[in-house]
DNA sequence: CTGAAAGCGCTAACAA
DNA sequence: TTGTTAGCGCTTTCAG
């Protein structure tokens, strides 16, 4: 019947209606100043009509870029990164912009071949969790070609980007502070991903303070799988120097920390003090409930946004402004793991 | 320098270094078999030596689908969720596909709509955790448009679709005859989001365990926050009927339940047990480590994806086949939280 | 302020 | 087996 096969109408049936030439419906769609009142209202009136829409292959056919994100991170199922993950998307969507998602799984040769290939697809922006160790100069190339790149959580080295970064430092040092107020003088340290930019600057924060208060620094890192955490803690146990705090660098060393305490029924806090870097939902339901430093995904996601979508918009104006680099600061939000009391303040 | 602005080498450059006609090029990128071997040869020489990549936006015009998948969730950040995001990605990528996420935040309107954005990217393939409470017609016209879907976790109502679920109602039988094999007689249930497809099976299993034992269920439905666990569990430990056992149907209320029960100093398993659907990765840490039923979110995409990616390739054939529908099997993880045994057995 | 022509990179349909 | 022609829907010249 249809002379059309799929009734998707196009710029030129509106064209037709409207009475007017393709370039004027054209201008109308990109709001372009030159077209009469008049005209445009009849073009609207015409694209009303065929509920037309845009076909968006066709701009990027012209050098446009797509309505379109990319996100990377390095583990999509990790609480942390799928909260960020949930923001992105939703601040994304309500600037009209759809989500690519990638997992680099941690490896920096994946990411960057995921971020080309977003690239590729004409992504108008690129927030990167990134897992690069050294300069790249094939990102360096992407950003070149005038791809916006915001990294957040942890910089890119080499790259002179905008960053939105979170006071892992200060975070650590605050950690340390309480335990040190609570009269811990052997306080141990564990993590790992000890060349994961943020766990290197918790380990600072950690060792100056430590120092500071002309203290000696344990710490045990690599220790990553439960049973390296079970063995790490038999032997500090069973060391002269027993610590009798501990500060763990991430959730997944909090969490066998704790269950390995628990397996060796030693007392929380009373044998030993126990402080996380990283809040997670179920930290005030644990016994004792934990006492951790937390950081806001949502918050570091959401000014992430923030900056990547000005410099897409300022994009055309070419002005090529100073990277930002945005500092988050973190919570301590003492709960029962180190004994005392019990309220929570800011640390930075 | 450059007359081209850009290097990225096209079909045509490619023909030209090759001294062949575009369409020879085409036909090779496609694999097409009508080429000379040796044709073929110095084609790939001239692709390989350019760095020829198609230009996808091109082929988009010409009317093919984009090398991209599409998965709706209604919530990334939820742990389940965000845990098949990540296996979804992974798959995708292994096949060549990019991942285009949205969240549906549980409103069916947002989901449809994110569905429609996604197909007019051109998605070959959609994956949808729906929100959808009735028939709907947007959703009809978009598997009509040829649009291979596939709904998990919960079926797709009015729409025939690959469908991949969940023993939900084994599931929840199968808790519920562990109590009862605790010897408890007084089991409630509480959730929230009865609305859901899974929550209903859930109940479901439950009552017809409760029944064919001849006792009373006791089911409250609707409790969501911490408050409303709080005020329900008032209640019901002062009634005349105080269960001596408590099935919770969600995640979220078993995380509520535990922190009320802790509060109000209920031993957990001797004045009341506890059996939580959907395990989590802190279950076992808790004192006591809760029992579950539990999922698996990557067994769920996994098998979600391998159906789509075989709908996409059998796409072309236009076999319109039976859809398929997998049901997959839970996991009773018994841990202390309902006392006795600490071994864990399959459920259905 | 408006429109006609040219072409972005590719492929379907036809010729050779 | 190969090449030529004609667009896909849009925007960027350049004329009116």
């Amino acid at each position: 019947m249809n002379k059309r096969k799929s009734n998707v109408p196009t710029i030129r049936e509106v064209a037709k209606l409207a009475r007017v030439g393709l370039m004027t419906v054209s201008r109308v769609i990109n709001d372009h100043p030159s077209v009469r009142a008049s005209t445009r209202k009849k073009v609207e009136a015409a694209i009303a009509q065929l509920g037309y829409q845009q076909n968006e292959a066709a701009q990027l056919l012209k050098g446009r870029r797509a309505k379109l994100i990319g996100l990377i991170v390095p583990d999509l199922s990790d609480a942390f990164f799928a909260s960020c993950a949930q923001t992105v998307q939703h601040i994304a969507r309500a600037h009209g912009f759809m989500t690519l998602v990638a997992a680099s799984e941690r490896d920096p040769e994946l990411e960057v071949e995921q971020a080309e290939l977003m690239a590729k697809r004409m992504i108008s922006g690129l927030l990167l969790v990134s897992s690069i160790k050294e300069s790249d100069e094939r990102l360096q190339r992407l950003q070149d070609s005038d791809l916006p790149i915001v990294a957040f959580d942890r910089p890119l080295p080499g790259l002179n980007t905008d960053a939105v970064l979170v006071e892992n430092r200060a975070g650590a040092e605050a950690a340390t502070q309480h335990l040190l107020k609570h009269g811990h003088q052997r306080i141990a340290c564990v993590g790992y991903d000890q060349d994961v930019y943020t766990v290197r600057e918790r380990i600072e924060g950690y060792r100056y303070t430590i120092q500071n208060a002309r203290l000696k620094p344990q710490i045990a890192l690599g220790v990553k799988t439960l049973e390296e955490v079970q063995a790490w803690l038999d032997e500090a146990l069973d060391s002269k120097s027993r610590p009798t705090a501990i500060f763990s660098l991430n959730h997944r060393t909090s969490v066998f920390l704790l269950q390995a305490l628990a397996e060796r029924n030693v007392q929380i806090p009373e044998e030993m003090a126990i402080i996380g870097f990283d809040d997670f939902e179920l930290a005030s339901v644990l016994k004792p409930p934990l006492t951790t430093v937390a950081q806001s995904p949502v918050e570091l996601a959401r000014r992430s946004m923030q900056l990547l979508l000005e410099r897409i918009r300022s994009h055309k104006g070419d002005v090529q402004q100073e990277s930002a680099k945005i500092l988050l600061p973190v919570r301590l939000i003492i709960r029962g793991s180190c004994g005392g009391h019990t309220n929570s303040a800011s640390a930075s």
